[in-house]
DNA sequence: TTTCATGCAAAGGTTTTGCACAGCA
DNA sequence: TGCTGTGCAAAACCTTTGCATGAAA
C-alpha cells in the first residue's frame, strides 16, 4: 500500500487532504516499526515547519477510526501504531535496547483461536510478543536489563 | 502461596511489616485477575481508613522489586498487577466488559521459545493476550463494541 | 533511636479539550 | 464560503519526587 493509495481512499470517503495528513500517513508507510505519538511528532519537527502535538494526536486518531492505521501496544506501556494494511504478524521486544520488530509466526504456534481451554469465551483475535536479546543487544558485552 | 508466607518472606529479607503492605499483599492474593493501581486504591480506601495514593504507587514499586508482584500490560494501555508467584499462564480481554481472566495454553500454542523465523533474536519469554466476548457479554443482545 | 514507611503538596509527562483562526473543497 | 483541520493555551489524568512527620524494629 502507498500513500498515494491511502489519500485516494481518505478523498473518497470525503476526508480533506492536507499536507499534515499526507506527511502523517507518509511516516507511517515509511516506518519498519510501530511509532509513539512522541516519535511522529520528533520525526515531523525535524523537517521544514514545526507540527502541533495536538494536530497529531487529533490526526492519530481520525486515522485510526478511518482504520488506516492500528494501536500496538506491547509490555512496555507505550501506545504506537503502525498501517492497519500490515497482514497478521506479532512482535519481538528487544529487553535491552527496546528496539521492536515485526514477525510472522507460523502454525501451530500462531492457532489459538481453536483454543479450547476457556470455555464460553469467544475468541476474536490475539496478540503475541516475544521479549529477549536481539542480536546486536547479544554481541554487546553486559547483557544486565538496564 | 498465602498473605502470611510473603509477609515472613519480606520480614526476612529485612523489610518492616506495616499494616498497609500486609493489606496490599492481600489484596493481590485475593484478587483473581491483575489490579491497577487505581484499583488497589479503590479497594483499599473502600475500607476503614483512607490509602495515599504515592504510597501506594510506592508500594507496587517495592512489591515489584521484591518479586512478589509482577507487571501485566495488556491491549488496553493500563498497567495491572498480579502475585508474581501465578504459574505461567496469559490473558483473556473481553473487548466488551473489559474483564480480564488468566488462561493456560497447552503446547504447542505456547511453545514459542524455539521459534527460528527470527534468525540471531534470542528470545526470554513471551506473552500472549486472547480478546474477544466473554461467555457473559455473548449473552448480551448488542455485541457491538462499545 | 535509627531507619524505613507514610502523607502531603507539587511537579512531570502524556493525552485531551475549548476556542479562535486558517485553509481545503 | 462553509466546514474541516490546525494551533495555542489550559486542563485532565496518571505517576513521580521532595520533604517533613510517623512508626517499626
Amino acid at each position: 500500500m502507498e500513500t498515494k493509495e491511502i489519500i485516494a481512499r481518505l478523498k473518497e470517503r470525503g476526508a480533506r487532504i492536507t499536507k499534515i495528513r499526507q506527511s502523517m500517513v507518509g511516516v507511517f508507510l515509511d516506518s519498519a516499526r510501530p511509532l509513539t505519538a512522541g516519535e511522529v511528532i520528533e520525526s515531523l519537527n525535524s523537517k521544514k515547519s514545526k507540527i502541533n502535538k495536538t494536530t497529531v494526536y487529533r490526526e492519530l486518531d481520525f486515522l485510526e477510526k478511518e482504520n488506516i492505521i492500528a494501536k500496538v501496544r506491547l509490555a512496555d506501556g507505550e501506545t504506537r501504531y503502525e498501517p492497519a494494511a500490515l497482514k497478521h504478524h506479532h512482535h519481538l521486544f528487544c529487553v535491552k535496547c527496546k528496539g521492536i520488530s515485526p514477525i510472522k509466526l507460523e502454525t501451530p504456534a500462531c492457532s489459538l483461536e481453536s483454543v479450547t481451554a476457556a470455555p464460553g469465551f469467544r475468541v476474536l483475535g490475539h496478540s503475541i510478543e516475544l521479549f529477549g536479546l536481539c542480536a546486536q543487544c547479544q554481541k554487546t558485552k553486559s547483557n544486565y536489563i538496564q
